[in-house]
DNA sequence: TGCTATCTATTGGCAGCCAATATATTGGCT
DNA sequence: AGCCAATATATTGGCTGCCAATAGATAGCA
């Protein structure tokens, strides 16, 4: 998988998998890598970015816990973030839908099959 | 749809719409419009500096065409395109697995349904 | 006489992800 | 005790690659 594979669907990505709970950003990258099977390794300088941004704009909410001396920041959705995460979801189904048709054309009208 | 879709899936909508014949860069355009119901809109400073790159590296060949005063370049696949095409259609999959599966996760083992 | 469609081409810019780097704790293995 | 991998957060500079803007030419129609 090409690095750079992410590109302009992150954002999705991490709403997605904040989806069924709060989760810190090392756990992030971990859930990521999980729920792709291992094709998707996100990178710190990737998210850390991301994560700060989204949460400016309000789509996510962040809190310190402490694990012993170790330090967590927790991410969650908040309901802005639950609404664009279903805009997303949608925008996904578009975009491949437009790319896939393109790749992959539909047989033409009246084609015997 | 994003104008900056298509970064990274380029070559293969290029590939894929030359596929089934030799097209010029104006005719190019409008198909990736046609086969993906207008929501792809190429524009000019996308394709021909791609279509020269394409080229350079061997994926395509063009000719010069003439009709009436008017001159057209027609790219068609080579054999290495076709080859890259293929290729690229296996990448999509991958992505659109990896992506999709992050976005939109299968139930767990042993979810009830 | 314009306006739109057809056709090719180049350049600069910039959004957005990544590599590299820095720092610190924890636990297991030897 | 010492080392290393895993855990955990954060920043910065850089580069890839598409796009907007621009330029120029022919053709057909109103």
């Amino acid at each position: 998988m090409r690095q750079d594979a992410v590109r302009g669907h992150l954002d999705g990505l991490l709403l997605a998998v904040l989806e069924q709970g709060p989760l810190h950003g090392y756990a992030i990258i971990t859930a990521v890598q999980e729920r792709s099977a291992g094709a998707l390794e996100l990178r710190t300088g990737t998210i850390y970015p991301a994560l700060n941004r989204l949460e400016r704009v309000g789509l996510l909410r962040s809190s310190w816990q402490s694990v012993g001396e170790r330090r967590r920041r927790c991410y969650e959705l908040t309901e802005a973030g639950q609404r664009t995460l279903a805009g997303e979801r949608t925008a996904w189904i578009e975009f491949t839908t437009a790319i896939g048709s393109v790749l992959n054309p539909a047989a033409p009208p009246g084609f015997a099959t």
